[in-house]
DNA sequence: TCGAAAGTAAACAGATCGGTGTACTTAGGA
DNA sequence: TCCTAAGTACACCGATCTGTTTACTTTCGA
């Protein structure tokens, strides 16, 4: 296994610091010392901390589909079934120690303009999430995959709110309760 | 109609200038320039940024749950209606001219420590809401009000971020279909 | 009418922000 | 071996941050 290079840690650094302290709230300065790089490697590498911000995005939203993907499909038999999983990977998520809600929705807090960048990467994550539900959908034989992906995601926002918001992590078996109602009626 | 005290004066824009640029976003000197007040006066009304912050998360609670109880039982005849009344509020609420999607969990994606006042106020007006819906499911004589209270919001959840992330306005009337589900399941 | 309360403008403090410049060191391939 | 690219450490820049202080003015009720 090759060493990361700066890049790579300068990356992996700054999400987590932007998804568990803000984007706003944390300074470069901090970045650099957790990175372990100077100040000069961080601004050869990105021309400014908005730069970084997008590849800090673009990183997570490659690691959250990747792992939504192989939860969802790892313990779910059929494909039916794989449509209710995605509940069982948003269960685990909400678990795990360093939980900060969706990253993508915090950037989109953040970055109020729809016409920001960071804030179109957020759009694009959540429209990819759609289409690869939209994918199991379709695999499942749904009358209108399109719309119960849709339905889906609008419960898993619901949930995602749910658990970051008000603590409540329980909100990803109700959702899928709730969900399970929609997947009856596109599946008979 | 007494003039605003120059404390209203000061959370009024503070909350405007909060919602639409964020907190860490927008400085002190910005709000006072906007509010036409000295920073004398701003910080012996409120003894830190933070406090203004949590007067301003307290106001718009104020403000969001009354336009949405008013606006949600205006043009609803019956009580089961009203239930569904939500969604046409949330979708007016969506094409505001400016709409930043919800102000709490914009909050709570910037603070995200769960003890954090800002925080703590914005679970807190999470639960008022839900507690509303809860009494229209009583009035409307739903077997289970708090299941279906939590169905709903789920629901409105989910449709905040579509409309706030993705700029999906049209989200509030699919939810409104989908809630209708949970209502007629509860209602017969 | 006078005195306290509440307001103003503006300088100031000390920290931190994103970002640059300088001078030196290291690592690796031709 | 030597040159280049990439790294380090660190001082520095101007701007901005939250918050304080000073000195003056306005308002208004006893």
């Amino acid at each position: 296994m090759p060493a990361p290079s700066k890049r790579e840690q300068i990356v992996d650094h700054a999400l987590r610091l932007f998804y568990s302290n803000g984007f706003h709230a944390t300074g470069v300065d901090r970045i650099i010392a957790e990175a372990g790089v100077s100040k000069k490697t961080l601004y050869s590498h990105f021309r400014t901390k908005d730069e970084l911000i997008l590849a800090t995005l673009r990183k997570r939203d490659e690691l959250f589909r990747n792992r939504m993907m192989r939860e969802t499909e790892m313990h779910a038999a059929s494909p039916r079934e794989r449509l209710l999983a995605v509940f069982d990977f948003l269960g685990n998520w909400f678990h795990d120690k360093d939980f900060s809600g969706c990253m993508f929705i915090n950037a989109s807090a953040e970055f109020a303009e729809e016409s920001c960048p960071s804030h179109m990467v957020s759009a694009e994550h959540k429209r990819l999430v759609v289409e690869y539900l939209e994918s199991l959908a379709t695999v499942a034989g749904a009358r209108e995959p399109a719309e119960l992906a849709n339905e889906l995601n609008m419960l898993m926002e619901g949930a995602i709110v749910y658990a970051y918001v008000m603590g409540d992590k329980q909100a990803a078996g109700r959702a899928r309760e709730m969900a399970r109602v929609f997947v009856d009626r596109q599946l008979d």
